[in-house]
DNA sequence: CATGAATGAGAGTTCATTCAT
DNA sequence: GATGAATGAACTCTCATTCAT
């Protein structure tokens, strides 16, 4: 306990904001931001929402609480970035999945899927939109963040509503579509999430398809799937 | 401390609490906890579940917070009295829209309706349900309990199911049919909930009212809706 | 749960206050004080101190926590009173140690030992002993209680002083001696019961009988032990 | 709440931690600490263990109760340090005591003598010695802490010990010797400090010097004490 | 930018005691 | 005597946020 040595605590910090600078001298701030995201992620992945503290994760990032604020103006603020980033993920696994040339019988249910599959698979990333997109006044979810995660929201389902009106329906029918079809998504998901769909004995994925069979048939007119 | 004085506070107290007792002097304490969920359920439909502390329940039901101890072992067994308690009403509704002689078809659609109507207008039961049937552990949601509102939500279903089932669909298929309607409802609700259907312009009664038609084409086969 | 209905914990408690009653029309009282100290014990045999509240006595004597003071005016009474009761078989235990005829050596060592053995197996009352004789003034332990009890404690030590003095002892030294011999128990007993006795890797018995064969040496001038 | 206002209480606060910045810039943290740790033992010193919380502490340090856990993880760990401390300055009189050249006879003594007369003279360092040695759990009195306190006090007793050996005793014995004389030493400091000692007319100290007499007796077979 | 100390309000829970009935 | 409802103060602990340095 000598005044002179640096307590392991400190070490650790020290070496957790490593990767943060190494990633160059431009934009540093940027970096930073990110690595105090991760950590955010990181703890809110393993804690869930509730016991995520904002000392949670100044700790896991290597910074002192008060840092986060030079970052992020709130807590929400942090979950609304997480947000953000979520819906990036989302958006990839989406578009990954509709990309080539295929059918568009085929692109409808590579869409469909992959939105369904992303958060069945990442369940906290729904927990996440659910928070963000219930609750949250302060500072954290201001209009234009709305605006703008309403944004690549749409942008997920969007593939999916191209490919429904390149196989002949109208675009007030293609939306209408899409939506039903999101609302089935969703709550599939939440009754899975909250394990109240085991309790009728079914599995999520095979309604799923169920459901997407019968919105190619509709779509198709019977030719198809 | 004198004697024949009363404090502020204690008249405050008997008056909250004048309503419980007028219901007559057998089982009081019943209606005291009524009082006391009374107060608890306005708080939340008004605040909202992270603001309602116990504080804020006892204060709106005229008691201290140690009183409400007398009725509820927890603040998580407050949320599950007030969870069953929807979920009863929940069943009542249902049962009120599917009884009287009318068709098996007729008898889906009500039930079925009922059943979304009741989350539409009360969305705040939709959180409740939701925060109860996710996290909770401690004392609040025991096993039993949590088996207890599971049959109850089962229930609310039961109607639809049996008429699918009078119109024709096998067990198998009927269940599968009314847990994939139990999950498009609750999506539909989630989504009007958070807003998000607007971003659709989309109203959630008609995308209900059409999902509804399909299931009953399919059920009949086509001979009725 | 109809209206005439009796609860579960109802019967219990009535049952509870069975045994009090059946002890007779006369005195009832007595033995209805009796049921609540009982209860008491054992609840703190059980609980320990800290986690034995008026609730939880009352519980176990099947009564409400109101009733309790009717008994005693305060929890420290209640305490108060079990300590009376076991220093009273803490006497009953040294006396019938003590009984029958025996040389004067034999007396010292056998009331010394009961006295000794009668905390080593049962720690409770050494708590009981301590949480009183130290801290507590309001009400609970009143001049007369605390004269008495230190009266019913001198009692215990009395034989072994009697013996010591028929041993030849000047009753100074005798004074002197049992003094010494009660530290040396309640030392032996506190490390021992604290778990502090293990840490020499020693035994609290073996240790009390070497002290106490070294008191009688001194006593009998080294023609006895 | 203008900008300009300094809320009395802050005040307050500023002038009741003057002390813990005197000591310099260096290692302010552990002053605070020092600080919070000293505002402990003095509120458990005048109020005792039950009646000191960590709203008392934290107001006679002069800080908010939240800023106390920035020091001490639970009120437990508040009460391991102060013991540790407590162990510290035993073992420095102790140590004090038995140093300089004398006989072996002289070391143990003073050594043992020391140890009697840091508690009788400091009785709430028995206290606080018992506290923790009993009932303690959850968070504060750790496997490790537990042990290193041991340590502390096995430590505390070393010196007479070593003594005893140096004046010929083999280790057994002077294990059992100085276990037996640890025993008495408490059992007197338990009597003297719960009052009971009184009741028999005894001084803790003569009793104290007697025992000793008669060990060093033992230990030089009779040719020095 | 970052630190780290501190705030202040609030959380759920417990409990001895009181008192009208 | 006994009930049972209620009080009110106390408890430990947590947290987002602020700010002087």
């Amino acid at each position: 306990m000598a005044a002179s040595s640096i307590s392991p605590r400190r070490l650790a910090n020290k070496a957790g904001r490593a990767a943060a600078r190494e990633l160059g001298p431009q934009a540093p701030a940027d970096a930073r931001r990110r690595s105090v995201l991760d950590a955010a992620r990181t703890a809110f992945f393993e804690l869930g929402m509730d016991k995520t503290s904002m000392r949670e994760i100044a700790q896991r990032a290597g910074y002192t609480v008060g840092a986060l604020y030079s970052y992020f103006a709130s807590k929400e603020e942090v979950y609304g970035a997480l947000l953000a980033e979520s819906l990036e993920r989302l958006n990839d696994s989406v578009e990954r999945a509709a990309a080539g040339r295929r059918s568009e019988a085929e692109r409808v249910q590579r869409a469909a899927t992959a939105f369904f599959d992303f958060y069945r698979e990442n369940p906290r990333d729904l927990d996440l939109g659910f928070y963000l997109f219930q609750g949250m006044k302060p500072r954290g979810l201001t209009p234009q963040l709305n605006e703008q995660l309403n944004a690549r929201l749409r942008a997920a389902l969007q593939p999916t509503q191209d490919a429904l009106q390149a196989l002949g329906l109208p675009s007030k029918l293609a939306l209408a579509e899409v939506t039903a079809l999101f609302a089935h998504t969703v709550g599939l998901l939440v009754l899975s999430h909250t394990g109240r769909i085991r309790m009728f004995k079914q599995g999520s994925r095979e309604l799923f398809d169920a459901y997407l069979g019968q919105l190619l048939s509709r779509a198709t007119g019977g030719q198809e799937a």
